[in-house]
DNA sequence: AAACTGTATACTGTAGGCAGTCGACAACAG
DNA sequence: CTGTTGTCGACTGCCTACAGTATACAGTTT
């Protein structure tokens, strides 16, 4: 094998892989909707879409329906896309199916967890307190879904990641804007349910990730019946003709 | 209202609204992949499907990727689309997600349920004991499935309804081949998953919840430990050169 | 004879275009 | 003035066509 010598060259740069156009597309849009540029219930017209981001129509076609594959779009045949508008009690059924998912990822990560997997928890744990104490939203959000990603990564059963994964950032979509106490406390949660790992005590892990889990729920909740920001108009699904440009908010 | 005169007429025969075709060729080609028409590891050809199927290749293209979203084919960029060969550890972990899902379910639906749901249950419980006595495999096969998915629905989560739908539909194809025993017993598990609803014991339906999916589990590791069908080729993804025709098997 | 290189083939990814359909507004009848 | 019908505009869904790329085979060189 003469190739093996230069495949063992290292310093891989890994040449920009020209990922498939519909998955920047996907991730492009995804971060107008995350980001709130798009408006929940506005229509997207795939043209403009094209338009705006340089392509053609049947990347952004693609694109859409992976983004109604995971439930950031409604698609509805012969009208095209609306971006969802995720109600309260949609969006409490998610966090319930969260708190399920991660309750049994974490049982499971504490079976199955050796040193290696541990270390890297505390790790992003670490990382996590860092941009915490530095008062960095962004970086803390980032190092808690990491480290959720992690506990089920850990518990060894990659289906249930995977759905997890795909949870998780629903949730975050609704739950960001509402993130931002419960850092300290979260962050603590956090550290004990390393520990249960660690120990491998799976009954613990589960009742630390349940609680947490929950309590991320009720804070959601506390927030909403705070500020119910628009208690009227329940499907206000783009009530507007044309909304031309796509530069709202 | 003038129009509900004609609204309320009824006899509605529910003209055969031209579903999008995208549609219907993901349903036909889940058919075949369902039917065993498509081995696992196949390389699936959109010209091939297209012709196949007398449409063009963009029908195909967006079927292929809702397939791919839900599991059911692998696409690799570049190379197209391979029906998806499941392993025997990911066919484990998802019963495990399955039962995970299930199971709460049944709790859900015991602490929700009402007279008319329980109802509903009997009958389909009912029909699917008719099916079992003449030995109609499809049709008990199909009452369980629609029995599970009726208890999920009653949980009055929709989330976890729309979740463990999908996964329920991936774990029937694994399960399906071996699915002729197992009947008997199944069905009486399913009368006592009622009857724990019907009292609102949320605990005891999980618990049986639980037991009746890890059963079918048990029972599908015994026979995949029975009859390796093939111990070697971990990844057979399609061999040969070119399978020039679709009618596999 | 073995390995490398050039060429051919087939397939994917993307673009552009056309027909069908839906919604909205305007004109008209009662 | 209210309800109905005709017409316009826009957008989706689908088809066709082209370019880029990966794979396999054959020819060539060492």
């Amino acid at each position: 094998m003469v190739r093996s010598e230069l495949a063992n060259s290292g310093a891989a740069p890994k040449i920009p892989r020209p990922t498939t156009l519909r998955e920047s597309v996907f991730e492009a849009i995804l971060e107008l909707i995350v980001n709130g540029s798009l408006s929940p219930g506005q229509h997207l017209a795939e043209s403009e879409l094209a338009e705006l981001l340089g392509v053609s129509r049947q990347p952004v076609r693609e694109a859409l329906q992976m983004l109604s594959g995971e439930g950031w779009v409604d698609l509805r045949p012969g009208h095209g896309a609306f971006v969802h508008a995720p109600t309260v009690q949609e969006a409490d059924q998610l966090l319930a199916v969260r708190a399920l998912l991660e309750t049994e990822s974490a049982r499971l990560a504490a079976l199955n967890s050796d040193a290696a997997g541990v270390a890297r928890l505390r790790e992003v744990c670490a990382r996590g307190l860092r941009a915490l104490e530095a008062d960095d939203i962004d970086a803390s959000v980032a190092a808690n879904s990491e480290l959720h990603a992690l506990v089920t990564e850990l518990s060894g059963n990659t289906v249930l990641a995977e759905l997890a994964s795909q949870v998780s950032r629903r949730v975050r979509w609704y739950h960001t804007p509402v993130a931002r106490q419960r850092g300290r406390a979260s962050w603590e949660e956090h550290g004990q349910l390393i520990d249960a790992i660690e120990t491998r005590d799976d009954v613990r892990a589960a009742e630390i990730m349940r609680d947490h889990t929950e309590h991320t729920r009720s804070s959601y909740l506390e927030q909403r019946a705070a500020e119910p920001a628009e208690p009227k108009e329940p499907t206000p699904v783009a009530r507007r003709r044309r909304p031309r440009s796509l530069s709202a908010s």
